[in-house]
DNA sequence: AGCCATTTAGTTGTGCACAACTAAATTGTG
DNA sequence: CACAATTTAGTTGTGCACAACTAAATGGCT
């Protein structure tokens, strides 16, 4: 926004201005989600869940049990993650871990009736969350949608730097 | 978007029909924010710095010298996070920690020289980070206004749910 | 059958986010 | 001045994210 001596083509600022700028792209990037996760904590607390734990109950609700293989694809969540945070719902009474008979190797993730009977309480979320947004639900669809197509560049991106680096 | 039953009125469709867009809107989100970070993870290995503490290292090179107090209000991050977090980067020799004289109790954050000269191989951060969301920088702009809006909504209604409950 | 590559969960270690708390210095007020 | 409230860092504990690794089961191939 200031005025540049070094060069006067906003496709070509200096070096320092784009530092500046991608301050400010990846904080806010950075606070949204931080922010949203903060919103959902709060709404969450009640039901005894946190975020990602939320995110799981959603997927088992939608889709009905799952092996956990099955739900780290659905979450972009590998082992590392969703391990511990499933056992942490099986300690909450929420669901259940059994070893498939077919392929030893596979966990199934059931829901208890207890997990099931969640949902009843969790019906009121989406609506308290869209409210916090403070934006109509047109807004909240276009967001998603260019978020989405972010995500898409973005992991296709890590990917080719990840191989070809620089 | 699938017929419903219960009723036909957008603005009030059945609770499955939220819970199940919920989903996808907090998942993007999340998936977002995370896929960014990725993309940082790789492009930062060469700098030895992670996505938060490049965040850090963002605001020292165009701020200068501050208080720890102040580093957090520049990134919405409490001590909890940004005094081991400083530390580590203390560790890596690209910040000294000083307590000030006239206040005993602040603690103010000094790059070093390695600090300062890590600059200049921060400078091409940017530029890979702008090509590899495959967004042109009007739409970043626009990404940025719009994540920000939501930042301020969600803090704004965060604060009132943690105040006034339900 | 015997062997090897792959698949699936889990474990370990590092770092971030945040709540709840402590400790020390500072400020305001009677 | 004395004392309470506030400010500033830091610590502790919990949970998530992810890389790197292990272990066990499976499937394919000779």
């Amino acid at each position: 926004m200031t005025a540049t001596p070094t060069t006067s083509d906003a496709a070509d600022a200096p070096d320092a201005d784009w530092l500046r700028l991608d301050r400010q792209i990846c904080f806010s990037l950075h606070a949204a989600s931080r922010a949203f996760n903060g919103v959902y904590r709060v709404i969450l607390k009640d039901l005894g869940l946190t975020y990602p734990q939320y995110l799981v109950m959603l997927v088992l609700w939608e889709q009905g049990d799952l092996p956990v293989k099955r739900l780290g694809e659905e979450l972009r969540l590998d082992s590392g993650t969703l391990s511990p945070l499933v056992k942490r719902l099986e300690g909450a009474g929420l669901v259940r871990r059994e070893r498939s008979a077919e392929d030893e190797r596979s966990v199934r993730v059931h829901l208890t009736g207890e997990g099931v009977a969640l949902r009843e309480r969790a019906l009121e979320v989406p609506r308290r969350i869209m409210t916090a947004t403070g934006f109509a639900l047109d807004e909240i669809v276009e967001l998603r949608a260019r978020l989405d197509q972010l995500t898409t560049a973005l992991d296709a991106a890590a990917r080719a730097e990840a191989r070809g680096g620089r």
